[in-house]
DNA sequence: ACCTGAACACCGTTCAAGT
DNA sequence: ACCTGAACACCGTTCAAGT
């Protein structure tokens, strides 16, 4: 149809990453292969380096895909709680979480080096408007008096660090020690003794 | 010396985990390639398949030393703190945390999904014992009452995800925006967030 | 412009030998 | 027993062509 279909695709970039995130979800991440992302794509090897300088600069638009992902998931759960900064805290945790227990491989990828070690302008830009998200949760939460009036940064790290880590351990399958075991409640009580504390 | 240095090494499985780790410092995991470790240990690519199964197996060594060198520092903090729950709780958090910036490797090892996909019983083991050094030292604050008594496994994942959100994000430099900025002010007001709760 | 195929240096792993 | 070297199928990436 389109006159950019000429060859193979319309857009071999997003079917590319696409191909890089369904081979992510079906084995390690090691087992990853360029080659193999382009086979899944029904194209040569050498076709992805069209849109991709390297195998890294694929994987690196996959974590982008992954943080606006969980960013438009935070962006649901604060325009659906803005009356309740309680509850709009609790679902835009929730949010990460089961982001992370859903899509996986993004989680990874979006948090295992690719950030620190810079790679991308386009990565950090990304994990910056996402993760400001968060800040922006606890900023409504103390605008309406549900948090202590001190130190708003380091309340967000906090909260970012509880909440990361749920995900994380959730995700590997740590938490859950149950079978039939369901997510919510352990972050929702998690969130709960750090908003109120678990000392007797 | 040793009747075993009759080849090139006395204990080549030690050398070859050292070798590991010391390539995991310098480089990406991605990097790490059984064929390099066996030239760092000065001995053939094939030399390491008499110490290990496979490059897993190898990658799974290590992550087995970093839950017992992990838990070596833990036990060490529940043995100086025995007289204060409050500060073992600090100082065991403080450690796990530590631990993450000073073996980044061995860190992200530990959780890079080798455990769920339970590749190897030794590493499964480890795991569940330095774990279970912090449900003791939530048992312990119990003990002496200065946790509420009630779900005393779900006080152990809160405080767990916690610590292990800020030892990942620490690690990453996720959270020191300023440049000389210390870990241990963080880790201590999250703690101190999570035990006396940051609501108004 | 976008895609392909041959080529190069590298990898993990197997196999058959060497001491 | 422990180590080595050749060999195989695979990778990431470069280069020179094809349409």
């Amino acid at each position: 149809m389109d006159s950019k279909t000429k060859y193979h695709h319309g857009d071999l970039r997003k079917a590319l990453i696409e191909a890089g995130v369904s081979l992510l979800q079906e084995e390690d991440a090691s087992e990853l292969t360029l080659r193999r992302v382009a086979r899944e794509a029904k194209v040569s090897h050498m076709a992805p380096y069209r849109h991709f300088a390297d195998k890294n600069a694929l994987l690196a638009a996959i974590a982008v895909e992954g943080f606006q992902i969980l960013g438009e998931q935070i962006k649901e759960e604060i325009h659906a709680n803005r009356s309740d900064p309680r509850q709009m805290i609790d679902h835009v945790c929730l949010a990460y979480v089961k982001f992370g227990i859903e899509h996986p491989a993004h989680l990874t990828l979006m948090f295992s080096g690719l950030l620190s070690t810079g790679s991308s302008d386009e990565l950090n830009l990304a994990a910056q408007k996402t993760l400001s998200l968060l800040k922006q949760t606890v900023k409504h939460a103390q605008k309406e008096n549900l948090l202590k009036s001190v130190d708003g940064t380091q309340m967000a790290k906090s909260i970012w660090s509880m909440v990361h880590g749920l995900a994380m351990l959730m995700k590997e399958g740590l938490l859950l020690s149950e079978d039939g075991a369901q997510f919510e409640p352990i972050v929702r009580q998690s969130i709960d003794h750090l908003l109120n504390g678990i000392k007797s």
